[in-house]
DNA sequence: GCCGTTATTATGTCTGCACATATTGCCCCT
DNA sequence: AGGGGCAATATGTGCAGACATAATAACGGC
């Protein structure tokens, strides 16, 4: 055990104590100071060790209280969120684009509500084909703030607004959803698809601080699966 | 800016940078050392805010070469995987069970694919729906390794299969799958919707260490959505 | 001029110490 | 017995110094 030490092999050694029962769910775990002791290495080393694996949701550490196994543990998957692009590329295919539309409109009430605007606000509304060896992977529907920096020039002909926000206005926080959707007979000509069929989309909301960027749903073509290791 | 210390601190305030452009996507930020002269603290709490930054993806560190600002930096969104009971009390609703089958069977063919099994392996197969306010909230199709610890003398009419195991099989790795669905006769009828409606479902594969534990399929009702922060 | 070896450098991690902070539980006062 | 205040305690974070490691750049031999 000693010479094998770093932080990574606390943390698997704990892990494996958790799984084996060693320190059942729900039960107070020895200190810090006391496992740092028994490792043999400084408390900071048990810190950071312990830290991990409170953040994947394996423990509860609360202060003067002590580190606790986690009852129910809540189980954390993290998805990449890539440009469309890359997405498209990672797949082996090769990444087209096409602009289907882009006009300055008052946003829809969904939207709206989403972003927090008032009614009648213009935004910019962009929608466009990604598309996979020239076939339909995905119908991005955006729309914009115009108030956007930087955003006066930009030809989303050339440039889809995914990429270009990504670049350019990176680092926003919001929200993302997943779900399912039935295709209607526009969407179904332009994703190459039955009406009716059953498709996967999302939608993300971002904003600077504030101020709302961007609202944008993509629907992905039939079959479309997002994975994630657990 | 001295006294305002605090790895956080200098986390925001490398975030801003990387916000304004005075660090630019692809472009090389001080190293650890000038930046800890610059704040006036030690490197080590630089490092603890880099470090941060990187797993967040707006930073790409590489040893020797230094700390980068992303070009195109992976959003990721982590979604907290609940136990279904807690997922539906989480929405206020009142949750209940139903277990709809149980029985031995041999593994179908994209279970095995997915667990990596010898074809005519027997495995346990559950299904079960998951009620909200005694309406159909999702339902849970599950093939479960019979040599799981444990498992003999379960009864899975009374403790769901998925609380069963995050209670007594915690802690395991595996994938998670979201995709969309028709509903077919079968499915309308135990979820209440029409059929062919599209529906949201989740796929997950757990094992432990490389013994497979068991694939599950949620098929949640019409509507249904999942979100999270970005 | 090309290629393999070596030196340099920035990050990754550990140690040992210190103080801050949030709770919890005990003690004391009423 | 009950409630409020205080001290003990475990985590959270900080500092300075050191060595490990990986990847690059510089160098030297052929």
């Amino acid at each position: 055990m000693p010479g094998t030490l770093t932080w990574q092999w606390i943390a698997a050694e704990a892990r494996r104590r958790v799984a084996v029962r060693q320190w059942p769910p729900g039960s107070r775990i020895p200190d810090e100071a006391q496992l740092a002791a028994e490792f043999g290495c400084a408390r900071a080393t048990v810190n950071r060790a312990l830290r991990e694996l409170a953040a994947a949701g394996l423990l509860v550490r609360r202060r003067r209280a002590g580190s606790f196994v986690a009852e129910l543990p809540v189980r954390k998957a993290t998805f990449e969120i890539q440009v469309i692009r890359q997405e498209i590329a990672a797949r082996g295919l090769r990444p087209g684009y096409r602009l289907l539309e882009a006009a300055s409109l008052p946003v829809p009430a969904p939207v709206r509500d989403l972003l927090g605007l008032a009614p009648g606000t213009p935004f910019r509304h962009l929608r466009a084909l990604h598309l996979a060896d020239d076939r339909p992977f995905c119908l991005e529907d955006r729309w914009l703030n115009p108030a956007t920096p930087g955003l006066e020039g930009v030809d989303f002909a050339a440039v889809s607004a995914n990429e270009w926000l990504v670049r350019n206005r990176p680092f926003s926080s919001g929200t993302i959803a997943f779900f399912a959707l039935a295709a209607d007979p526009g969407l179904a000509a332009l994703l190459d698809c039955r009406p009716g069929e059953a498709l996967f989309a999302v939608e993300r909301a971002t904003f600077a601080g504030a101020d709302p960027i961007t609202a944008v749903r993509l629907t992905y073509g039939p079959g479309h699966r997002v994975t994630a290791p657990i």
